[in-house]
DNA sequence: TTGCGGTTGGAACAAACGTTCGATAGCTAA
DNA sequence: TTAGCTATCGAACGTTTGTTCCAACCGCAA
């Protein structure tokens, strides 16, 4: 189950339905698109329709608009992990879950899951902490099973200092495909995760299809 | 030598010198810390002692300011790259070189880096072009390391989408290091290259420290 | 001294922004 | 009908922003 902590007081009342999901996807595509700060409450109140004084019935303020998009997004895409994750074999196949179950929630949340990636640093305070606390979870689950496929560390000195850096590495060659992706060039994502987990498990010289032999 | 067209007029005169260096790094570590949109020309000409009008004096408008921090970031880390890969021996080597001078490039300029990276977006029409030219220049560099290193290609049908696609999986890793960088936590960056490098060639999988015999 | 071009600052402007206020419909329960 | 709640709107306020104008300063050559 997803966090709810002191920032999220507004979920009473009949602030919710398709409405406000209407409104957070519009919102979301814009600010994908445009960034956060370029994009203004005008602009979402023009694109739904609504008025803009009729946006602050449904949001506090534009920054608990920001929250919103990354809260829904980022505890929905935990819970997923989570669920897929816990029924994987061993660690090998977990990564791959993971990293397959990333791409796929992105293709079917591209704008949200931009948001979240690159937006969190224009939350402030409380709601900046719930989602940092999202993210770490996030983090964990991924850095426990790269320490796994590591296998017991005891040999160098900052051996635990490993797995993060391995598991940042993946983050970021995760993170990064929102810069890229084209879907006409790049689909289907499932190829994409292979080839992702194959780098991070044997490299560029790891054969994959054919081989040549070594040493 | 570096991109020269039509968007750099103003080197003329006498808006050089350290003066314009001082202004570029007070608004290099600005943005760094508060993104470009949230960096007001006030900001740096109150971090600077400079007057707002005088601002103008050295930048035509606060894109130009941005364009300026990036075309010159850029070119001269591309020069750099230029100059050592051509340097190196084989394939592997000169991935080797372009990693580690990548991050020695970061270490010494962060700020600048982080704005190169994440703020071209904020760049449009002829001032994007261009940075998006040596952007084009810097991934080409990167991808053919790649492709030699993969071998030569012909087996499988979009053979060559993989350099295109590792090559982007090295930039997310590399780029995505402005995220969570701690010096006290991951320096040296060299131990981290290797790290980077070693998980590029072999994968979580290749030994290291205990190292075969290769060839 | 005068003149001049490179350099700087004070003041102002128009636009855009986030936010608030008060009013007004529509609906439902008493 | 009345009372109250949900949902929405037009208008406005105060602030910040990028940018411009113009006057003034500086150092140096004539």
């Amino acid at each position: 189950m997803a966090n709810t902590s002191s920032a999220d007081k507004n979920s009473t009342g009949a602030r919710s339905g398709p409405k406000l999901e209407q409104l957070l996807s519009a919102a979301s595509n814009l600010m994908a698109r445009e960034g956060y700060d370029q994009t203004s409450i005008r602009d979402v109140a023009r694109e739904t329709g609504l008025s803009l004084a009729g946006m602050y019935y449904y949001f506090q303020s534009k920054e608990d608009l920001l929250y919103k998009i990354q809260h829904r997004t980022f505890s929905s895409l935990l819970d997923e992990q989570e669920k897929t994750i816990s029924e994987a074999g061993d660690a090998e196949e977990k990564l791959r879950r993971l990293v397959q179950n990333h791409l796929s929630y992105y293709t079917r949340h591209f704008n949200e899951m931009k948001i979240c990636t690159f937006e969190l640093q224009s939350l402030k305070g409380d709601r900046y902490k719930n989602i940092e606390k999202l993210r770490r979870r996030y983090f964990k689950m991924a850095a426990e099973i790269v320490g796994e496929i590591l296998g017991p560390s005891g040999n160098r000195a900052d051996r635990g200092n490993d797995a993060r850096h391995y598991t940042l590495f993946i983050f970021g060659m995760l993170n990064w495909i929102f810069m890229w992706f084209d879907p006409k060039r790049d689909a289907p994502v499932e190829d994409l995760g292979e080839k992702l987990v194959h780098l991070t498990l044997h490299g560029l010289h790891g054969r994959r299809g054919q081989k040549q032999s070594r040493g």
